[in-house]
RNA sequence: GCGGGAGUAGCUCAGCUGGUAGAGCGACAGCCUUCCAAGCUGUAGGUCGCGAGUUCGAACCUCGUCUCCCGCUCCA
């Protein structure tokens, strides 16, 4: 299998346009950045996809259920959230050295540097003084200690104070006011203090200035923790339960790229499970486990996977971890298994007043539960199973074929029908096939071009099977059912072509590895 | 956002020192053949990413702009 080429994005970049999977957004006005269109096809492996993961999590488990909650959420959500805050970084970059640095960093640093003498200072006269040394007295007394703290004061206001008024042109007279230099350059050449809100904002209410505005959400947990009494009380849901959901989130990134791997819009599956303080980090682990699993039944290749343990910590968590992929682009994050505690539910309750608590009958106490998060990148998936699938095969007798060897279950067309020739009655005996299996099977007929033309047509698309109806079939009802991905073909009755076909596409199977 | 590279047919790409666009594959219709991209005939499809400028004349030169790719950066 091709990995780590440089080519191979490239490849299925054009493989996904020109056979209807993705197509860059907008494109006879020349293509938004960074947003892409799911085509016919595409839609139908990410729906399969979506139900893969929906089944695993709710109809698998009988204490998650789902929801779908709204883009638009209370403003408040946000700053409970902590994206408000987290998610405004205004950011100054060293036109020398081309480093970005986010500018309230770079001014902490330097204030950690002041402290840094302070406490010189105070190692000095604590040696000096012996143990007759008071460090309040002489931190409060010492004029060059003062003199230090002042100077940090001032400058926090002045920075609080370009923050607060957004004034980053003063933002930029402060780092250039304190003489902070690139590490990486030594320079002082700095650009501008800009803004970068990951939130995209919009109004609601029509009369302008007399809106509100409110933020496209940048994930879809929030959704889930509003109503995660809701769900509690009307679905009598109890500890340790889950709330699961796919949908739409909005990132305004500095830089998206890399095809449908980073959008600024793109489809989350988050699932929220709801735990009993103290047990969350053994939940943590099993999730963890059945994550991995979820994603090795669909047989990718148990290599392609591995954990990344985050080190620093995102301010909710207490414990997260990344599932990464083997992209063509090498590992990545594709899904985020993360130990959020009691943060987020204990940020609303404070914000919006209301006890966001559950009642354990057993111990008899109220008490605001656990979370751990699983939270997997729909489009990153795609990308995954894509580019898993995407495979140039030589044949034996030298000619080649692009197939896409994906999951049967995932696949967005399960079946071709194909009359050998256009004559004869064939193209009638395989309508007769096609109505009965369209029911519970897209399938797909074609008649155009040689047979071997059409098959590799299925290939591109990724069919797992290719039901034949040649004279044969006239005589004694008889198909052929040619296989993806061994190229083979069996004769079978009919009849038979069903049983076939829910064996080798069934979504059952895939959920049984799970 | 910075640096580098690139945008010509659905795809892959030609197109010379400026002279109003081509190929292969693909698509469509038909004929012939019939089990792994065969053949023949015909058809459709391009504001050369977009906008200015220079020029008698711009796919080609200049400037701007948009989009994509690579690197940096960022990433709940």
């Amino acid at each position: 299998m091709a990995k780590n080429d440089d080519n191979l994005l490239k490849k299925i970049v054009s493989h996904s346009k020109e056979y209807g999977f993705i197509f860059p957004s907008s494109e006879i006005y020349d293509g938004l950045a960074a947003t892409y269109d799911y085509g016919q096809n595409g839609v139908e492996l990410k729906n399969n996809i979506k139900q893969y993961w929906w089944k695993a999590m709710v109809q698998m488990n009988e204490n998650i259920v789902g929801i779908d909650s709204a883009i638009f959420m209370h403003p408040t959500t946000w700053k409970a959230s902590g994206h408000v805050d987290a998610f405004n970084d205004p950011l100054i970059d060293n036109k020398d050295s081309k480093k970005r640095y986010r500018a309230d960093v770079l001014v902490e640093d330097h204030i950690a540097k002041i402290e840094g003498k302070i406490a010189k200072e105070v190692a000095k006269a604590a040696k000096r003084f012996g143990d007759a040394f008071n460090e309040d007295e002489f931190v409060s007394t010492n004029g060059r200690v003062v003199g230090y703290k002042e100077k940090i004061a001032a400058i926090e206001k002045r920075m609080q104070a370009a923050i607060d008024t957004q004034n980053y042109a003063d933002f930029k007279a402060l780092i250039e006011d304190l003489d902070i230099f690139c590490p990486v350059s030594g320079s002082k050449n700095w650009t501008d203090v800009r803004q970068f809100n990951l939130m995209f904002s919009t109004e609601l209410g029509s009369v302008a200035g007399d809106a509100s505005t409110i933020y496209l959400r940048p994930e879809t947990a929030q959704g889930i923790f509003v109503n995660y009494l809701n769900v509690q009380k009307s679905g009598r849901m109890k500890l340790p339960f889950g709330i699961a959901q796919i949908g739409k989130a909005f990132r305004n990134e500095i830089i998206a790229r890399q095809f449908i791997f980073r959008m600024r819009e793109f489809e989350q599956m988050e699932m929220q499970f709801f735990v009993k303080p103290g047990d969350e980090l053994d939940w943590y682990e099993k999730w963890k486990e059945k994550r991995m699993k979820w994603h090795k039944a669909l047989g990718l290749g148990d290599n392609s996977y591995r954990f990344h343990d985050h080190l620093n910590l995102a301010h909710y968590a207490n414990a997260a971890a990344d599932i990464e992929y083997d992209f063509p682009m090498g590992f990545k994050e594709l899904e985020g298994i993360h130990s959020r505690t009691d943060f987020d539910l204990t940020a609303h309750e404070n914000h919006s007043g209301k006890k966001l608590q559950f009642f354990d009958p057993q111990e008899n106490k109220n008490y605001v539960p656990y979370v751990v998060e699983t939270s997997i990148g729909l489009d990153r998936m795609f990308l995954a199973v894509l580019s898993a699938a995407y495979n140039e095969e030589t044949l034996e007798d030298g000619s080649e074929r692009v197939v896409l060897n994906i999951p049967p279950a995932l696949a967005p067309t399960k079946v071709a029908v194909l009359p050998l020739t256009k004559k004869d009655g064939l193209p009638e005996k395989a309508r007769e096939l096609i109505n009965k299996l369209k029911f519970d099977f897209t399938a797909q007929y074609d008649e155009k071009d040689a047979i071997g033309k059409r098959y590799r047509r299925q290939d591109a698309i990724g069919t797992p099977f290719c039901v034949t109806i040649d004279h044969q079939t006239l005589e004694d009802n008889t198909v052929t059912i040619r296989n993806r991905d061994s190229m083979e073909q069996v004769r079978v009755p009919m009849e038979e072509v069903r049983t076939t076909l829910e064996k080798g596409t069934s979504l059952t199977d895939l959920l049984r590895k799970n």
